[in-house]
DNA sequence: GACTCTCTGTACTGATCGGTACAATCTCCG
DNA sequence: CGGAGATTGTACCGATCAGTACAGAGAGTC
């Protein structure tokens, strides 16, 4: 048998993405195994906990990119309006302008939810968090800047949903564009 | 054997909680089965295309209900403000405050949504077009129309997903208020 | 070259999947 | 009351599910 030396780092993102695109319970480990081209033997070995645990690290490893590269930068941010350029740029880029989705979001709506709860409300616990900071920061009231980053989480999930219900892109690039402006303003 | 007597009618608001609970891949037989009280042979009886047809039917269904409900009396309404506040008290109370998921949406993100492309595109598509057309009728300019009501497609299915990942209703429902003020605004 | 330890493919498990077949029972209509 | 058609439960189908067992192959160490 060959041995691939396969890391678990190249293996998250493509679970990642089985996960997207056939949600919790229509990753089946065929899918999986095909699309790491891993078998089961490797799969497991890897992930004894089988698909709980994978789904469980991808998530975690999702949202160790969001820290890294949008929540800690809002946090830390000087200039607001700046900050939330990057963070809008970010998750466009992150998001493909709306040709993929949000895996939390996903879960969220699934029946998976259940299982990844904490995980999931973490995620946009701590994404909210970190924006309204950030609005506060930049002279709204606490209230204001709570609502407005409520808004923002809100309208990033629902662009995706509507932009992949009628299959167009732009509505997601659309709804960045129009949140920038009601983010900063007043 | 008895004969329980079930009417589609009576059985199709059942599968559709289980389609909204499980997802499509997620809903097995044997879910359906049970929610359902219905052995497979009347499930194949009322549904010889079986899983695909009950899930085609339950968004016929939903979507007869929205037009009836949301879209016709968007389209003909009089006064603007009091149609906008008829929707948003329609879908709030059918969403049940946000405790409810859209199945619309959960379709749309999952797998299911190259099946029913069509029903998912139409049901959004033409729920935009009634509200901009009633939006445009309100005095607003065609476009701002159009990203309007874009806009409030987006903010429900967003409220939704944040409801449920967050496991706070309230959310939908303080979202639904902002939606009010946004869509009448200026 | 032998000993580990890590990694991998394959064969297998019992359970469950969606779907079919069919006979038994019911309701309805005459 | 006696068919006819609608409705039902159950047994069954092959396929696939998640997960296990295990032997063999690779690489590193001595």
């Amino acid at each position: 048998m060959k041995k691939t030396v396969s890391e678990r780092a190249d293996i998250l993102p493509v679970l990642g993405e089985v996960f997207r695109a056939h949600g919790y319970e229509g990753a089946t480990l065929a899918l999986i195994s095909e699309a790491t081209g891993l078998g089961k033997g490797s799969l497991y070995h890897f992930f004894p906990g089988g698909k709980a645990q994978m789904a469980g690290e991808v998530l975690a490893e999702i949202d160790a990119w969001f820290e890294v590269n949008i929540f800690a930068p809002l946090r830390s941010a000087e200039d607001p309006a700046r900050a939330i350029a990057a963070m809008l740029k970010g998750t466009e880029e992150y998001f493909r302008s709306g040709r993929r989705v949000c895996l939390v979001g996903v879960f969220a709506l699934g029946a998976a939810r259940d299982s990844f709860a904490a995980q999931v409300n973490d995620y946009f616990a701590r994404w909210g968090d970190a924006l309204a900071l950030l609005l506060g920061r930049s002279g709204l009231s606490s209230s204001v800047a709570r609502r407005r980053s409520e808004d923002a989480m809100l309208s990033i999930q629902g662009a995706l949903v509507l932009a992949r219900a009628r299959d167009d892109a732009k509505i997601f690039s659309r709804a960045m564009a129009e949140l920038k402006l009601r983010l900063l303003a007043e």
